[in-house]
DNA sequence: GATATATACTTGAGTAGTCAAGTAATAATC
DNA sequence: GATTATTACTTGACTACTCAAGTATATATC
């Protein structure tokens, strides 16, 4: 009867570690949650342009109101700042500011250090290819 | 600057696969949370003797808070239950309930299609690495 | 066998999101 | 160019957790 399924396991797995990281994160680092990490992250790479909240809902996975309630906090402390959208009114877009800036380097040293205490040392090889199938598989969803 | 070493990727990717999943299997499932179905899984792979609540939040990678939390709600409705453990006073068994069964068994059909939908077919013949490879990375976290 | 320490769990207060509904602006259609 | 539909975002009410602190039992130490 229990054949389990790969794609349990598969979810099962995910959802673990997924949990243990973000608390593992959290921690140590000043406030920094990984959501808003990853926030910092997103928008450093989209520049000085900026993003529209809906697009960094979508590369976070997340919602619109979700993205509203996450930035909210972060442009109050200064890691973020909203400018309006001379094409559209109806959407502001968000960028890095230079607090989230050295918050985003602090929180990538973390990252790297975090990385190198979970993934086991005879893993440490497939890192590349396991990185680029979940990205993969990424992108596929919404 | 920017190398983008492979672990962000990781962490990155993952957690964005984590964020939809967890909404997609939500909706549909009749207030089955992934939480919820996660912990019945690993609450019949425990059988009749059921579990403490500390190893179940180690299983799903929670706190132990979390655990109490979650399962309140579920003992209300008949998803799983408790005994009382006469070997140790503190703890209690919780275990799975016959409702538990019948909702594991739904969420079990969600997640084999919710799979089939998320993973491109391209990479379906690597499932079962992948998931061995999370399952590894899994163990060594806590 | 009394005391100290550790473990299992729960609880209060707070954060990180969700969904459904609302507002305002844009785009499409006739 | 008025109407309708769609999009971008916010808000209220809720769920799913977290941490820190508390309670009760069990274990170790002397």
């Amino acid at each position: 009867m229990n054949t389990l399924h790969p794609s349990m396991r598969f979810f099962i797995d995910l959802a673990r570690i997924q949990a243990v990281l973000n608390r593992r994160f959290d921690s140590g680092l000043g406030g920094l949650g990984l959501s808003e990490f990853i926030i910092l992250f997103h928008l450093d790479e989209a520049g000085k342009e900026g993003m529209r909240r809906v697009d960094l809902a979508e590369k976070i996975g997340l919602t619109a109101s979700g993205v509203t309630r996450l930035l909210l906090p972060m442009e109050k402390i200064g890691l973020v700042k909203r400018e309006a959208n001379r094409d559209d009114a109806r959407s502001s877009l968000v960028m890095i500011a230079p607090g989230g800036k050295r918050k985003l380097e602090e929180g990538t040293e973390r990252a790297e250090l975090l990385a190198e205490e979970l993934v086991p040392a005879a893993r440490k090889g497939e890192m590349k290819y396991i990185a680029s199938l979940l990205t993969d598989i990424g992108k596929g969803i919404r």
